[in-house]
DNA sequence: CGTCGATATGACCAGGTGGTCATAATGGCA
DNA sequence: TGCCATTATGACCACCTGGTCATATCGACG
């Protein structure tokens, strides 16, 4: 946890160093990431940023969950609620929703990207354990609703559905901005289809095993 | 590129290198694995690292692809060929093989999650491309012998499907091995559905999209 | 034996790491 | 003004990093 300092902190300054901290982080994930680095590109002293966190670790994981709670907060304001509509339609939305902000926020994506690709078990659940809780607490609702619906299946896996969203969503947003990742996958081919189009079949296949009908 | 050393190489002494290395980059990836571990793990001389491999990455890269060459020759050697049988019998046989596999391999497990997870750009290309040439290599003939057999749908669109099994698949091994790693997916649960049955389920929630009738 | 190319070695290097701490600056209140 | 808690600072620490290189060892051949 932040310590109070982080908290009563001028707000220019909590900003300039979560800045700093999201690119570097951004760009070599935890074990990688300088806190040298960081403090110089906020123009801030080293000493400083220990201040406000405990060690290292408690740093990486505060912009981690910052980062996953302005994410959630972006695709919750601007998705429809569940009322109408497909569960197709519904997802189909929201990973066009996803892509879109990903795009527009390099800073987010990469600090998803780095949290998504995080190796060390322990530093992997720590971060990796309140994104899923936003996952899940984000999609469950257009199950739900579906199921209402009476769109799927009797027989659907839902935990085997939801957990395979929940590992696929975020690459679906990594995979088609960083060049180099996954560039083999050509998971968005450059054939005219658009992001949002190729966002939507993939939607539909996932979605298909679940199905009614 | 290893060099010629490495090639006239001692088998003993070759295989404790290789053994060192994937332990310690399996645990710590690239740029968190060291090499004064590996060479004392090994029982040589740093010195001597440098003798083999250009440097660094040069050593990473070519643990990566000589673990995935074990792995698909392992895969490869229990396969059955595509004449017989549907796909979602194929696929399914394959992820089995596959988890099984990775059970009783920890090393090569941990290896496959380290350049499955690797973040940085330069180095997950230049060590992915290989292992996605493989995963082609081996999936495609399920599918194009599924096609031959008109088990898919006319519309089916395969290089999203295979881009969303080379995507999923490396985390289907990884995930039920590694306890914090994704423990939040719950990917296998405990209640006593074998993970062959769940890896099952899955192939055939992947595959629905696609199929016919 | 001696010679010579190939290989093994580890002290050594410059540079970076996370983290500490004595000191200084700050800002609100009396 | 003087006081005091809060916050900012960067020199400093022990340690580790990838990489080098002069030297030693080895092994085959004559």
């Amino acid at each position: 946890m932040p310590r109070p300092t982080w908290a009563n902190l001028d707000a220019d300054r909590r900003e300039r160093v979560l800045h700093a901290a999201m690119a570097e982080f951004g760009r070599h994930g935890y074990s990688g990431g300088s806190l040298n680095v960081i403090a110089r590109d906020a123009g801030v002293a080293k000493g400083s940023l220990f201040q406000y966190f405990d060690d290292k670790f408690d740093f990486f994981a505060h912009v981690a969950e910052f980062t996953s709670l302005r994410v959630y907060a972006a695709m919750e304001a601007s998705l429809e609620p569940p009322e109408h509509g497909s569960v197709v339609d519904h997802f189909g939305k929201l990973v066009e929703l996803w892509i879109d902000y990903m795009a527009g926020h390099p800073l987010e994506r990469a600090v998803t990207a780095a949290t998504t690709m995080e190796l060390d078990p322990e530093v992997r659940q720590a971060v990796r354990e309140p994104v899923h809780r936003l996952y899940a607490k984000g999609v469950r609702p257009l199950l739900d609703a579906a199921v209402a619906r009476g769109e799927f299946r009797a027989d659907a896996d839902f935990d085997a559905l939801l957990s395979l969203l929940v590992l696929v969503l975020p690459h679906l947003a990594l995979a088609p901005f960083e060049p180099g990742l996954d560039a083999a996958l050509e998971l968005y081919g450059t054939e005219g289809a658009t992001r949002a189009a190729r966002g939507r079949r993939l939607v539909e296949m996932l979605l298909a095993g679940v199905l009614a009908g």
